[in-house]
DNA sequence: GTAGACTGGAACAGTTATGTTCCATTTGGA
DNA sequence: TCCAAATGGAACATAACTGTTCCAGTCTAC
């Protein structure tokens, strides 16, 4: 990895931080947590969108690939789940801020290629409906969102050190399969 | 309501659905959308930072009173999380914002303010695991942001138009109390 | 060691939002 | 009707960020 390319990264990575912190903070304060003159930035991404995208992009890739390294669409489908969540939460807070750019929200072929990336998700939700593993009164995509969801409040909660990231994987298998409520066959 | 008032509420109404879609418009735009000049905007609301402020502290007392009205200290417990959720939930995506706005992230007494809000919500559910009608092994804190972040993810996913609103409070209840899974019960 | 790639600082113009002031106009209640 | 409150528009100063240019300095691969 050749000096321009870790110039990249530091700036991607520098940007994921304090963009997520605040994303309307300024390009220098990114070049400045980057160790990097905000020229140099510049020549990497002419302009703040093109800092954005690439910065999303970056991010969706990763997601992307935890997810296929799970191989979602093998074995029964609570355990591909658990392997998803166990891979995708460490991934950490710091791709949280996927739910929060504007510029994410606005971009079309963004939005797309978030939906494209967790197809592998869908799909085995909809396996697991069809195979009675998964109760089928919940449209496939409200579970999927919800499934998201529970992560992204997962990331959140561990950052405001309301819980710890390492727990964050069972606390989200649990809600999100078995539910918060103790089982009927529970009661006497 | 004199016109002061009407022309507040107009403000702060604009300022939620402006500010939802993009938490970095200009106040300009909230302004033309409440229907107001800008120089009357700043009159309500000297700053940007106030009239934030404004907007989430009217949004809390309404989620305050909303949660209060259901008495969730009162009944089985899943019930009242039925009653909190089926009238939280109607509030609406317009509410959604309070979970973006740096100025909240990095207002501490808004913070305490929004657990302070949710502090009912929490002791049912401590009441809950206590009596046995809630499982145990979730810290309350988990299930609380849990259980918040499900109806948030209601409001981003029907904003989409990916479910209608008035499925959602069935969706949250079922989702967040039994989760995805089908009962083990259920098997042969 | 040297050439070419890479970097950083400074300075600049352009744009945009904010907050203020002043004044003319409209509104609504007494 | 009349008056005081409320409003809106225009103009202004200020501040901040963006994106660009130019140049001098530094690193690195050869």
């Amino acid at each position: 990895m050749g000096r321009p390319d870790r110039t990249r990264r530091s700036l991607l990575d520098a940007a994921v931080v304090v963009l997520s912190k605040d994303s309307s903070a300024s390009l220098a304060e990114v070049a400045a947590t980057a160790g990097v003159g905000r020229t140099t930035l510049h020549r990497y991404f002419p302009t703040r969108e093109l800092l954005i995208r690439a910065l999303v992009e970056d991010a969706l890739d990763r997601v992307a690939d935890a997810i296929a390294s799970t191989h979602p669409d093998e074995g029964p489908v609570i355990d591909a789940l658990q392997r998803v969540t166990d891979t995708v939460v460490p991934l950490g807070p710091s791709l949280s801020f996927l739910h929060a750019e504007p510029e994410v929200y606005n971009a079309r072929d963004l939005i797309r290629r978030w939906y494209e990336a967790l197809e592998p998700v869908a799909q085995a939700i909809e396996r697991g409906q069809d195979d009675g593993s998964l109760r089928n009164d919940l449209p496939v995509k409200w579970v999927v969102d919800a499934y998201v969801g529970a992560i992204l409040t997962a990331w959140d909660t561990a950052d405001e050190g309301r819980i710890w990231l390492q727990d964050a994987p069972r606390l989200v298998m649990t809600t999100i399969i078995s539910g918060i409520a103790t089982l009927p066959t529970d009661a006497p």
